[in-house]
DNA sequence: TCTGGGGTCCTAGGACCC
DNA sequence: TCTGGGGTCCTAGGACCC
């Protein structure tokens, strides 16, 4: 079973303020130069969709009610829906903050069907948080996704065996989860508009011309996904922790450049910290106004979680860079994760160090990001992150023991 | 009036070693 | 008097998901 929740922030947020009921909103990010991340299905009857400018948004639909995300709100109500959803089966594999995939093999009999989980699952968030969802059942996560797609919002599809065939026969390769504009696009110049054309195209060219992913390709497309439904406990490690950001106003000045740096290596090293990780590898992007962007990266001889380290680290890739360009948006991020044993260090310095960041941590973890800061960020002040993010993992980003 | 942010995976090329 | 081949590590970029 797929549950994908309908609109989901858009939902949530209509559902807290009346006023917003029936209207058309859109959530955006609390900055200027942000885009919109989910408009609501009355916004949407006019063209409103996720990724567009608010101009452009505005152009479609004038009464547009623009809301700036409540990121906290919105990962509390997942947190509680996805714990509900643990009901039905253990395995409840969380796919982004607003769906999820249940295995059900186990849960058929004690429920009666999948489609009466369906049902209850349906009517309890209704209930609960005032929102719907759109529910697919098929054999298999692919099939399965595809088919709550099918039916929004509120919709509840069933993909039988029998039935698939003809099902894939007429889908549009676009549906499928793993095509997305570009693939989509170079599949249609090759003649393949169809799952059913897809299926039957010969595997040779597929492979010359996309590698393994050729093979996936033709898999999904005759409705094959042997993966299964992975429960948080048993999901793999996390492998990267990065921050980006779009700055207000283009950069030019190198001084001002540094200082976000810093911002973004203590929000990565922060995070890093409580997942308990240190990363070898530390990647710095740049876009430039005219939306060029550029990654360098470069392996450090230890690994690093504090933050001023991973900033010292970032400034040295930025001093083998010429910036020929104002700077639109930075970002840093830490890979080549391991886990910390979490010892403390032998040495005085070190060891001061390491409490003064733990004890920072501390403060701002419960009064807010920046709370305690370096002092060159002073003037930065205000400026912290009201980062959304859909991708966001339920396990150990919130309730980390910091004694 | 322009175009978000957090991730994963894949590819291709070069350096280097034996 | 001529440039093989396998393996690993590193780097940059891009497609894709939400």
């Amino acid at each position: 079973m797929h549950v994908d929740m309908n609109a989901f922030f858009a939902a949530v947020e209509q559902q807290s303020s009346p006023a917003l009921r029936g209207r058309p909103i859109a959530v955006t990010g609390s900055e200027q130069r942000s885009v919109i991340l989910t408009a609501s299905y009355e916004a949407r009857a006019f063209g409103v969709k996720t990724g567009m400018t608010r101009f452009e948004a505005f152009e479609r639909c004038p009464q547009l009610v623009l809301v700036p995300a409540n990121n906290r709100l919105y990962t509390h109500v997942s947190t509680e829906i996805m714990a509900m959803l643990q009901d039905y089966t253990p395995l409840v594999e969380v796919f982004s903050i607003d769906e999820a995939f249940l295995d059900l093999s186990g849960s058929l009999r004690l429920f009666n069907g999948a489609e009466r989980i369906a049902y209850l699952i349906k009517s309890r968030i209704r209930a609960r948080f005032g929102i719907t969802c759109s529910v697919g059942i098929a054999p298999n996560k692919l099939l399965a996704k595809l088919a709550s797609e099918q039916n929004k919002p509120d919709g509840l599809t069933v993909f039988r065996p029998a039935e698939i065939p003809a099902l894939l026969e007429k889908m549009p390769i676009q549906e499928l989860c793993g095509v997305g504009r570009r693939l989509g696009r170079q599949l249609q110049g090759l003649g393949i508009l169809t799952c059913g054309q897809l299926a039957r195209f010969p595997l040779a060219v597929l492979r010359r011309k996309y590698g393994l992913v050729g093979d996936k390709l033709q898999a999904m497309a005759r409705g094959l996904d042997p993966s299964p439904v992975v429960p948080a406990e048993r999901s793999a490690p996390i492998k990267s922790v990065g921050h980006s950001r779009t700055l207000r106003d283009d950069l030019v000045d190198r001084q001002a450049i540094c200082a976000f740096l810093l911002q973004l290596a203590e929000m990565v090293g922060r995070r890093a910290r409580r997942y308990q990780v240190s990363g070898r590898v530390v990647t710095l992007t740049v876009r430039y106004a005219n939306f060029a962007t550029l990654s360098r990266q470069q392996v450090q001889g230890d690994y690093l979680a504090g933050s001023e380290d991973i900033y010292r680290a970032s400034m040295q890739i930025l001093d083998n860079l010429v910036l020929d360009q104002p700077v639109r948006l930075l970002g840093v991020r830490l890979s080549d994760l391991r886990f910390k044993t979490g010892q403390l260090p032998l040495f005085p310095a070190e060891r001061r160090q390491y409490l003064l960041t733990e004890a920072r941590d501390c403060v701002n973890d419960r009064y807010g990001d920046f709370t305690v800061m370096f002092g060159s960020l002073l003037e930065q002040r205000g400026k912290g992150s009201h980062v959304i993010s859909p991708a966001w993992r339920p396990q150990g980003v919130r309730n980390v023991a910091v004694q």
